[in-house]
DNA sequence: CTGAAAGCGCTTACAG
DNA sequence: CTGAAAGCGCTTACAG
């Protein structure tokens, strides 16, 4: 290892140019009233800064204040435009309190999920704000009983608790009655649905079952599962219902992605959307006010809901005492446009 | 602070549990053939581990190495999803080697870029990837004497340096003459261009610009210049066109973000497309394929891209020997759809 | 095979 | 007003 001067400076650097103590750099940079330094010593210092360009590590300044000004965003899928909306929201009100946005991927795979956790818990960050499509509750404890708060954003209501996790949610269930009540209220007969089982997929549908048992006349559950959710999984799904030979008169995406997938496989069949096959998604992402017809979705507002996590994380940071954990409700809408 | 043995146990509480010396533990974590320690030995450390859920600090581990085993991803817009799928290209490659990624969004701003570059010496990452529309050369330096290796992506060929500073580059200017010629070719007389001057704009200005003047016809250049690099300039810059009487024949967008929201102009004047104006994009995001009409464009394969930058970062940091700069090309492809 | 010790670069009581 | 010193939690020569 070389030792040039102008290679890394350290605090030490700085005061030997300075002809100060290492501690009196360290003073003038974190000019709290702890100690009062002369402007003149204060500008020796400075001036040594900027000739050496001197930066502080920051390794050495979260080990010492166990501090990173750092939080983690845990996202399942950066690709799909619901979730760097939602990041961007988070971005915003962080970087207006100082801290910096880490954001992790995991694909919505539960050992991604699992691995995430533990680089956590290796201290990286002060707080963590995340969708988990896998990881329970219990999970979530060595994080939290080593006093690193969790924002989790969730499906549907759960229960707090005494510890430091707050949740915020739309109520999946809720929105996707709302979404196939619609499409009950429109006439629809046949509606089918385009879903997984990981993550919202569960609650959306049991919205679509309920919306289905609560009608006045009978309804049978179609149901087409697949395990991609992006456009692709829309497109094959939408392809295998149409092969069972019978077209249904409306069709319920468990996302925007699935939605727009599927009605390019409608297109292909040579079916008009809505009138051959209605098409309603879930999650009101930018295109889809933008694809021809424009979707009918359920828009939850990604960029607040970001927001309201962040605000949640930082208050929480910044408070001294303990408080137990808060639920907050964020409100969802249907939206109608072209495609049903 | 509390002193709970079960919050935050160290090595030292590793010991003490195990019955051995901290500097064992140390060992058996890192199983280096630094030491050969004993199936038992190793069997107690790890029980003990295992009870107190011992996790290592990365602070104190980055502090002393020197070493984080991450690599800065910075880009313009998260929400440009050209963005999110080279981030998945390069998250795919550097995790498959040990790297997490750390994401930093600049929303194209030249005071976010230099502030991100500032974070990125305190050293918290051992490589930096990423998209710059304003930081010189000479903004790197910083980073490039304390050896933190840069992959920059950029839109034209550089020259490379004995510095640790790798590029890669899609020829925008040849990507958009190739467009523009295109549309020449099938007879459009008045084409417009839709773009600004940020990151690769100029780029592809030139490119145009370029193809109007080795046309055989003379061409005027028609350029509106918007200053959002979305759909919402898209829009705005289409209708502006449109207000100024004349319809172009066909319309060059800067990126295809920006050609979405012009067709949506185009189609809310009443008018066709292709038929009384076609549309050319620029990057061949997902979508484009998916919209109606569908989007012709230039594809630049964001994914592959990704891993191939991650894979230059990745060679530099695992390579004892210093070498010199490398400068990649990488393909683009003209994709012609319904829309031009 | 294992442990004592130095030291990474900071912050923060504590003296003076 | 300023500096010497301890210590955050690790890794890694170095001894034994």
């Amino acid at each position: 290892m070389q030792k040039k001067s102008s290679y890394k400076p350290t605090q030490s650097d700085v005061a030997a140019l300075a002809g100060v103590s290492q501690t009196t750099v360290s003073l003038v940079l974190n000019d709290e009233d702890i100690a009062s330094i002369p402007p003149e010593t204060r500008k020796k210092v400075l001036d040594a800064i900027e000739t050496l360009g001197y930066v502080p590590n920051s390794a050495a300044r979260i080990l010492r204040t166990n501090r990173t000004f750092a939080l983690a965003c845990i996202i399942p899928d950066i690709t799909n435009p619901f979730y760097p909306t939602f990041v961007n929201g988070i971005q915003d009100e962080a970087e207006q309190n100082g801290y910096e946005v880490i954001i992790y991927n995991t694909h919505g795979l539960a050992e991604k999920e699992a691995k995430v956790l533990k680089t956590i818990q290796e201290g990286r960050v002060d707080g963590m704000i995340g969708v988990f499509f896998h990881a329970k509750a219990q999970d979530f404890l060595p994080l939290l009983t080593r006093q690193i708060p969790v924002v989790r954003l969730e499906v549907r209501q759960h229960q707090s608790g005494s510890w430091p996790l707050d949740s915020i949610f739309i109520d999946n269930v809720k929105a996707a009655h709302a979404a196939t009540s619609y499409l009950i209220s429109e006439g629809h007969k046949q509606i089918a649905l385009i879903t997984g089982w990981d993550g919202p997929a569960r609650a959306r549908r049991e919205g679509y079952l309920q919306a289905l048992e609560s009608a006045t006349e009978p309804y049978t559950p179609w149901i087409q599962d697949i395990s991609i959710f992006n456009e692709e999984g829309g497109y094959a799904g939408m392809q295998a219902i149409l092969k069972e030979g019978q077209v249904p008169s409306a069709v319920f995406a468990g996302n925007d992605l699935l939605a727009i997938g599927a009605m390019q496989a409608i297109k292909a069949a040579g079916l008009r959307i809505p009138q051959d096959v209605a098409v309603v998604g879930f999650d009101d992402i930018q295109v889809a006010r933008l694809i021809s017809p424009s979707l009918t979705t359920i828009r939850q507002a990604q960029d607040e809901i970001g927001k309201r996590a962040a605000a949640l994380m930082i208050e929480r940071l910044q408070r001294e005492d303990h408080f137990d954990g808060r639920v907050i409700e964020m409100p969802f809408e249907l939206i109608i446009r072209e495609s049903a």
